[in-house]
DNA sequence: CCGAAGTGCATGCCACGGCATACAGTCTAG
DNA sequence: CTAGACTGTATGCCGTGGCATGCACTTCGG
């Protein structure tokens, strides 16, 4: 019963990697631009789907409803983002970077990139991150499609 | 630059597939057994390693201290933990389950295990499995060499 | 058209983690 | 032995997310 299944080695691993990854970029990030990961991630999605709605950011990300409406609050008020009405249904707005907004993912996404490499380059191979990618595709994407994991809010 | 490099991507699905597993494991343990995933850690890890300090429990899962310290608290208050005085250093205790904190990380195992194998087993082959264990084991393993994304506090 | 059901979002309350601080206990230089 | 540095933990304040609720708008059945 002590046993631990290869599932649930699996799951640890997972979590440590993630946890202690997504820590350090978010360090990194709140050191450089003064923002945590999860504005960074906002911002990045929105620099790369514009016009969408909370709705959308929500589910891409697995946080409720309600957290994600707060937290395009503060990045609209630090200005950059905005909300702007959808013309194709009043309930919601459509979200779009500012300039400034624009500026900042620019920059940000470039500290992200060396902080990735710095954090991945010494511990993993490039053959590993190779073996890597399908798998995690693979699993996000079954994951995804069974929307597996979404807060109720 | 709108190009997403392999770090990008590696990041992105580690951090996708994390969360939704979190987020429905979670889900699960709550609604089985009135615990949140992050307890569910502390009371596990303690079943596994008896007698730890604070200390050993916050850089197994990345969390801060005082975080740490408050988490034992609320497990304590629940009666499933137990402070005992550290013989050999007295500025810290020495955490362990209490009879009913067994009970509740067995049934909670039990669960668990249930839960990830309903969530795993459609979304991902055991080959790919296989494939995946050495490389995140190698990962968290390099991580947590160097000691990364241990937060402050 | 109209009312009822449904949908999208904002907001309030609470739980939890980060960080700074405080303090007790330990260690080290002399 | 002892002063000062250090270490381990507890605690307070704050930011953030979950969940429940409320409201505006939309859709659907008649």
């Amino acid at each position: 019963m002590a046993c631990t299944s290869a599932n649930e080695q699996l799951f640890d691993h997972l979590v440590r990697c993630e946890t202690r990854l997504y820590n350090a970029v978010g360090e990194r990030l709140k050191a450089d631009h003064g923002i945590v990961a999860s504005q960074f991630e906002f911002l990045r999605y929105l620099g790369r789907h514009p016009r969408s709605r909370v709705a959308d950011i929500a589910t891409t990300f697995a946080v409720g409803i309600g957290a994600t409406s707060k937290g395009i609050d503060r990045l609209e008020a630090r200005r950059w983002v905005r909300r702007v009405p959808n013309p194709e249904d009043r309930r919601s707005s459509l979200i779009e970077l500012t300039p400034a907004g624009r500026d900042l993912v620019a920059a940000a996404e470039q500290t992200f990139r060396e902080q990735l490499e710095t954090l991945l380059a010494p511990a993993i191979t490039d053959d590993q991150a190779r073996t890597l990618m399908p798998v995690l595709a693979a699993l996000r994407h079954a994951l995804e499609q069974r929307n597996i994991g979404l807060p109720t809010g």
